[in-house]
DNA sequence: CTAATATGTGAGGAATGCTTCAGATTGTGA
DNA sequence: TCACAATCTGAAGCATTCCTCACATATTAG
């Protein structure tokens, strides 16, 4: 396996099982079987080892979440809801151990922008997709966008800090 | 101002600008104007200090929504809705800087215990006060209570995340 | 085979953090 | 005023962390 995959994973372990406060360069290494040197030669240091793992992660929901979107448009309005919402809670439920590992750093301030940005960009596809809806129309896509993406979140959010399948 | 008045809210300031990370005894002791050696005195530990903070923010937020729910017996469903989302929402924005700043402690492994037991608590005033609808009667009302509570949070939180009023 | 480049190693320096404790300060009641 | 308790202080011990760097190993090219 490539170094920089198996650091990834063992990311996503340490975070697993210790929370971010427990999260070391040395930990993180050891559970990779490479040396801390190695780590620090593919990330300039612990903060954008976790922002790589936090944004691959992101970034294939938001993916996952666009697809949705262009695959549903010019349909009706419930059709488009149950598409999109399916798209999100699969994409999340793709890797449920990475989802899980991951709420905790994005609270952080530092992922937090990251994430901003990117559920920006979900919210654009899905107004872009309302803006075609066949049966609706909506004064302020916007907000309705923002609502929907929004409120999606804390169910899956919540069922992810227990322990579900 | 009482010293652990001081530590709490020192507590929160720290988080507010530099997140848990960033979150030292000896900050907060330095922030609220007393020594490290006040704060062992009060909590044994850094833990059970941000435990407390925690709890006593989740406890505000909990009995607003109790409250809200033995307001609303008896309405309507839709009056019944509104009730309860406005005592949440109205409960955290009430104190809209500690709610950000406890965003990325209840993620920790530490607080998700908490949470969820009191998270819970909401539900079963919801779930009651559901059974007194008016005008509607659920087939399974613990569910529409997790749908209805776990929906709530994720546009609050975005907005917190942000900079908003 | 040899040289040169890329990749991996891990002990240790420098910094920081949590927590303790011996003593100083403040408050209280007689 | 004096003794006693409650509260506060902050330097320092011990542990832990991040990250560097001098060196070892592997890989590729000529």
């Amino acid at each position: 396996m490539h170094t920089v995959e198996a650091i990834f994973d063992a990311t996503i372990q340490v975070l697993l099982d210790g929370g971010l406060e427990r999260l070391t360069t040395t930990r993180v290494a050891e559970r990779a079987g490479v040396s801390v040197g190695s780590l620090y030669q593919y990330f300039p240091n612990k903060q954008s080892l976790v922002a790589a793992v936090l944004q691959r992660h992101l970034l294939h929901v938001v993916k996952a979440v666009e697809a949705a979107c262009v695959l549903a448009k010019g349909q009706q309005i419930n059709v488009m809801a149950s598409a999109v919402i399916n798209g999100f809670v699969s994409a999340k439920l793709d890797q449920p151990a990475i989802s899980k590992a991951l709420y905790a750093v994005t609270a952080q301030l530092g992922g937090a922008v990251e994430v901003t940005r990117l559920t920006m960009r979900a919210q654009l596809a899905l107004c872009d997709l309302l803006a075609t809806a066949s049966d609706v129309r909506f004064k302020d896509a916007g907000l309705v966008a923002f609502m929907l993406s929004t409120a999606a979140i804390g169910p899956v959010q919540a069922l992810l800090m227990s322990d579900a399948p």
